[in-house]
DNA sequence: CATGAATGAGCCTTCATTCAT
DNA sequence: AATGAATGAAGGCTCATTCAT
């Protein structure tokens, strides 16, 4: 089921280039195979035999931090308060969005190079999506929201946060802001109303 | 004041290479002047000499669009009630980022070609600015939100949609869902809580 | 024999497009006619109509210059001394090379675009050859000379100077350095050898 | 301590680009590295790959009659007489100018792209300087010479060539004549003058 | 497995020159 | 005569991908 374990040789170069990449993307730089190659003192073709494409390594590249946010949603489910619950989950997967530069292309993507990731974001998706489901049947949340509005509305806020500009250390403020508005619209209006 | 009038001909020209240009962003192709001229049946020089680099041409592509929301928030300011200004100015800004692809990419830049986009920008912005104080002021909207904060939502929002997905004809409709989660967000909570 | 004179309006354009052509020559910008055109504010066939090439502006910005020196060449051969005629003559030629820029390359070209410039090199080439003619059977200067090598070896001089470098105000004192060993070259050895 | 050797492949592209190049200098041709690939039957890619820039290939092609010359120059550093080391090696670096067509950009470049060639230059410098400090001690040279002048010198001699033009059999005595020329201005006069 | 040379389509841009208005 | 729009060949350069070694 899992792959072929890797010679000792090949997987310090998978390592390798997996950590030159996570530097690329850390410093904004776009993902070139050729770049990466250079600056892991490999050939190309080495690179190429790891991973198909620029895409595929963004999403090795990425991959950790959906693990922990997929596990995290796992844990998330275990909470007994639905609303808590949901905006916990949403606050970790924005704050996420907004430290790690990987994150954002792999979550908009429309397509996966690597099954791992779909599997991934099929894992996240479901557990937003029970969260909602919970959160709306308990009358936290407007019935709206759709299961599958949640992670859209994350890379939403991400981008917005994105276009607003501004240095590393306000984004996460400004990301907090903007999340509290939204989750402000997600609570179910008072029942009295 | 304006531009010298160009000649019947080269008027001609323009006008293919600006329909060239609205067609290819319509079908979410970038634009590549040597592509544009070749569409168009004009040498590259001609679309170089007309638009002196591809973000020249997307912001002339986009703005007429740009004109009408500025004209449109002129007009919300004259709505005597703030909240339904702003929810009419948000709401018909979001439809145009979703409508017309041409928007977002020029919405987002943080720099423009173009003086004529800065200027529409601006006045964009301002208006935006004036809504929410006024908004804000009268107790319709929560204080949090700062009137730069707008657009970057705005942009958020259309990002959203687009990653949701979907065909064309359903992109207004969750445009609409979105856009009322987030206004509901917004909104004061009402006095009394 | 003249061309015919021109309308008062053309005239004015040949002055201008003659003026910013010199200024661009100064400030060592390679003429192109389309860059003429724009700063003189005339359109680009006015320019062609009157140049009809880059090389004919050039001659036409550097004719004044040579106009000089060939009547100071023709004022040289009035000179009792040969060898003050040939050395003051060599001097007024390389310091006008070194100060107007126009100069050396219409001087290296091997054709010429304009009929007047090539007479005007003629003229400066027979001059050059009378000089040295007198000189050498003066015998103040070295037979070896031959007559046609005056102006290449002034050519030769001039881009020493250039190959050297160094500010404005050094290159006429490189220039005068240059040209006195040549000259010194040049000198018939005393008699006695 | 030199580059890594190339592969036999690569090494047989490198000759064939080089050669190209060579050609095309000859014929007095300026490089084009897409041209010079098409000519070498090669991808503008494999150039580039192997030369930054135009620049770097004229280097290349130019390189090995620079180490020729700068070997030249230790050589006439060990002759015991300090004239004739000096006319030697002059006479030896004209000689290279007038018949390799990429020297003189080379030589006259105020910047160099590869590392190599300013070392080159560095030491024709430096070699040119100690003959020229020995010949001006040992009296045989007028001390206004500056060591500095000696480049900018033949190349200004090189170029007298190359205006005086004529076929190229012609040029090498008319070089020889300018030269002699010069030699004959910087010879110190002698000192019963 | 690893290498890295080779590829070449493709993008951007400039500029001398022509010609319809 | 003047205009300036149009042309399009040409040059520089990048980069994803393949494949011989």
């Amino acid at each position: 089921m899992t792959t072929t374990p890797l010679r000792k040789d090949a997987a310090r170069n998978w390592d390798r280039i997996v950590a030159v990449a996570r530097a690329l993307v850390d410093e904004g730089t776009p993902l070139q195979l050729n770049d990466v190659a250079r600056r892991a003192g490999l050939g190309v073709g080495t690179v190429y035999r790891h991973f198909a494409s620029p895409e595929a390594l963004l999403e090795t590249v990425a991959a950790p931090c959906l693990e922990a946010l997929a596990a995290d949603g796992e844990r998330a489910l275990a909470d007994t308060d639905p609303w808590r619950a949901l905006e916990g989950f949403l606050t970790r997967t924005l704050e996420a969005q907004i430290t790690d530069a990987s994150l954002a292309p792999v979550t908009a993507a429309p397509a996966d190079a690597l099954p791992r990731t779909a599997e991934l974001k099929q894992s996240l998706r479901s557990a937003g999506s029970t969260l909602v489901d919970r959160a709306v049947r308990a009358g936290a949340v407007r019935p709206e929201l759709a299961p599958a509005d949640l992670l859209p509305l994350m890379c939403g806020v991400a981008h917005a946060v994105h276009v607003h500009g501004g240095d590393p250390d306000d984004r996460i403020d400004t990301a907090r802001r903007y999340l509290a508005l939204l989750l402000g619209g997600l609570r179910a209006a008072p029942s009295h109303t």
